[in-house]
DNA sequence: CCTACCGATCGGTAGG
DNA sequence: CCTACCGATCGGTAGG
């Protein structure tokens, strides 16, 4: 088993260039997928985004749903990257520091520039086809697991369903995907005044509760 | 064997058949448009779901496009309609009542049987192409109007955004059609118990901002 | 509404 | 990766 590769650094441009056709790829799909749709989205465009005949995807990509799953598991991975290292560096008994830094990381890659965040959400694997759906969606448990952690972890007063307090946290980011626009509201600030919504009078109804 | 039969229902069903395949149509478009989106779903699936040929569809409609801003229009006014209803009956002075009224009739009607309300929220319009993206958000337009008003009624402690209010609530009530299950919790409930999470918390801050 | 049909486009493949 | 294709399916139409 010899799986050392070679960079290839001789030349800046033509160097790996094999790596950077199925990165390009991935890129271009992930763009166009988010914008489009998966089924909006046809073989030729991808190809044609970077130079590539469409037959030529099929060198890199067995098939289109295969294309869509490469780019869903990189935006995965992306996202919990960040997540995981906005609260690595929180003290584990600030539960709701931990959950903020956890939802501005989260709005960051959604709403920011890497494409590929945007295809991790549900509401893009609603329309797809069965086999090709649950694949994707065991893909995504992976990265909702780290807020159910965090939402344990939290102090909450009786009767608050942590449960509900998850998706709907979850909902008021995700959701927001529908009106952000640039230039107002960075994704952080967004994300801060959300958890706030909640944080807040839920700390003082704690302390209520305590005292 | 059968006895072959007339295609067309006798006079039972009375004269105006014409009105009730458009109706099959809109119903059978939006249940598809719904589940399998707009790209996923063909004019030969929508027609064959009603027992029509493919062609037949533009004798009803003139487009694809048409079809959906019909069932769009469809959806925006019944949804419309229902939390008109619930709020009507609820006194003025009352905002959080009125509000949590009109939560619990939009998430009834967007996790109930109506086909036409999933087609209403804007993460079905996202990936749509721009003439008729624009034509489908002016109609939704009117719809969420209502919400403006509804939270500008709410009385608040300082430092509450009621925009973000507003786009964090419907966040989480419209974010729940990626993880409801019919059996568990039914809409009302769940519309009630977001409206919660938002509502008693904040009356206790406010309530004790005044005293 | 059906019959009969269209050009365009789709995802994908064989062979180099 | 390109060349050169494929069958299937798409939205839509003319004419009755």
């Amino acid at each position: 088993m010899t799986t050392s590769r070679k960079p290839r650094p001789d030349k800046a441009r033509t160097g790996n260039r094999g790596e950077n056709r199925r990165e390009a790829l991935l890129e271009a799909a992930a763009s166009l997928f988010g914008t489009k749709g998966y089924d909006g989205t046809s073989i030729r465009e991808i190809s044609s985004a970077v130079g590539m005949l469409p037959g030529s995807i099929y060198y890199h990509f067995p098939s289109k749903e295969d294309l869509l799953l490469a780019v869903h598991e990189q935006g995965v991975n992306s996202v919990l990257r960040a997540v995981q290292e906005a609260i690595g560096k929180l003290p584990e008994d600030d539960a709701w520091a931990r959950l903020e830094a956890a939802c501005v990381a989260h709005l960051e890659s959604l709403l920011g520039e890497n494409s590929f965040s945007q295809v991790v959400t549900p509401q893009f694997t609603r329309s797809l086809e069965e086999p090709l759906r649950s694949s994707l969606i065991a893909q995504r448990d992976r990265y909702e697991k780290l807020f159910v952690e965090l939402v344990d972890a939290l102090d909450l007063p009786d009767g608050i369903s942590k449960r509900h307090l998850r998706l709907s946290l979850l909902g008021s980011l995700n959701w927001s995907t529908t009106w952000y626009r640039k230039g107002r509201n960075t994704p952080a600030t967004i994300a801060k005044r959300m958890v706030e919504l909640y944080r807040y009078p839920l700390d003082i109804s704690t302390a209520r509760a305590r005292s």
